[in-house]
DNA sequence: GTCAATATTTTTGTATACAAGATAGGCGAG
DNA sequence: CTCGCCTATCTTGTATACAAAAATATTGAC
């Protein structure tokens, strides 16, 4: 067997979770998840402590691990830094980026365009997803560009809830403009105080995040 | 044995990370630990695990765990990082602190200042701990804390190195008690400017930082 | 003497076995 | 009928065993 096994199931169980298919506050057996994946239970563990670590699943000793289910507020905390953490990135894309950045910024903006006018939610969410990395990638900063796809993944499921509601894309479409300008211009501070209001979750949407959860949670009450 | 045993190696050996037992760029080999630590490899396996996801250590696959080992720059981002969430707590904590938090800002920084006036580095360091933690509380963003006391504590042996530099003690007594002030004061935009500035690795901190860097680099390829 | 190919040794990765704690179900007392 | 305790079962945690890959040493050829 490959020498990676564990790192395969890792991002397989990962996935599971930022996917929805393993549920927020379900238990993962190892056991099952070995005969499923086909293997023993020593790589399943491991790749459990691996997303424990990352606060992905909670392990709690003797008792097994569970995905990990934020209180609302928790994920409101969640989008807080990571608005933070974008308009850092932002910033710094500002000041620091290439000709090689130019293009890619400018090239992802365009393929969410493209997105939006056919009103391709799948799509949009997907090219949105590169748009952001393209600014993270323009910050010169390796780290900081880890910690921002990190969070951005972990965010992702609430992310996905938020743009099925009305006019976010186009809203969102805009804002990215916005941004690509400020960024191009070398307007730092400009650039972070959009990407702090792009990401972060005020007004509507707050309510749209709240009533999101609030569903999930009853759903995973009713099924208790 | 305790149900909890991989979770203490896994902090023994984080310990031993950042205490600099281990240091950057050494191989950690299994069944040393495991002999070192008494238990067997399997622990010890699930250990390494979680402080790879966390990029404490660099798990290579068939070739076996090493102590990360950043490069300067990689160090400095990190630093820019750490800088910006700071300032993220403080301006939190000014617009959100309690009277309990009040209480605790104060205290902490008085042990700080009677750490500095009797001179002892080693008693400082530690104070300066409970005093950052103490803004990451009264932040009341209970991910952005666990987020700042990780990496935080991620940095503590480049900050260790920082803290012997001529005067920097009372340097960094004399921005705590800007900071306190701002915080008490509710200026938001004022706590986060001066905590940023207080943590960056800027002047002639940053020359430290290489110079430091460049020393324990030039070690080990002097042993390589 | 040096380089390369091969054999040996070491070390990682996975599976299995076993021990101990947690959960659940049944049994008895009130 | 309900509550509490005890036992049976299940699940996790750790150790050990084995297989495969990498590192190292050895031997042979040029």
């Amino acid at each position: 067997m490959a020498g990676n096994t564990f790192h395969k199931l890792r991002d397989e169980i990962e996935n599971g979770i930022v996917t929805g298919e393993f549920e927020p506050g379900e238990r993962l057996d190892e056991v099952q998840l070995a005969t499923r994946y086909g293997v023993s239970r020593t790589p399943i563990r491991e790749a459990l402590m691996q997303l424990g670590a990352i606060g992905l699943v909670e392990i709690r000793p003797r008792r097994g691990a569970v995905v990990v289910d934020p209180a609302p507020d928790r994920v409101f905390e969640m989008f807080e830094v990571m608005a933070e953490m974008e308009g850092m990135a932002g910033a710094l894309a500002a000041r620091r980026h290439t000709e090689d950045d130019h293009v890619a910024l400018v090239q992802a903006h365009a393929q969410c365009e493209e997105a939006a006018t056919s009103e391709d939610t799948d799509r949009y969410y997907y090219e949105n997803e590169t748009f952001h990395r393209a600014i993270y990638a323009a910050s010169h900063s390796g780290f900081l560009e880890e910690q921002c796809v990190a969070l951005h993944r972990r965010l992702r499921p609430y992310r996905r809830l938020q743009l099925r509601v009305r006019n976010r894309m186009k809203m969102s479409l805009k804002e990215h403009g916005e941004i690509v300008a400020a960024i191009l211009a070398g307007d730092a501070e400009a650039a972070r105080a959009l990407l702090r209001g792009h990401v972060a979750v005020q007004g509507d949407r707050f309510s749209d995040l709240v009533a999101s959860l609030g569903k999930r949670e009853g759903k995973r009450l009713s099924l208790g």
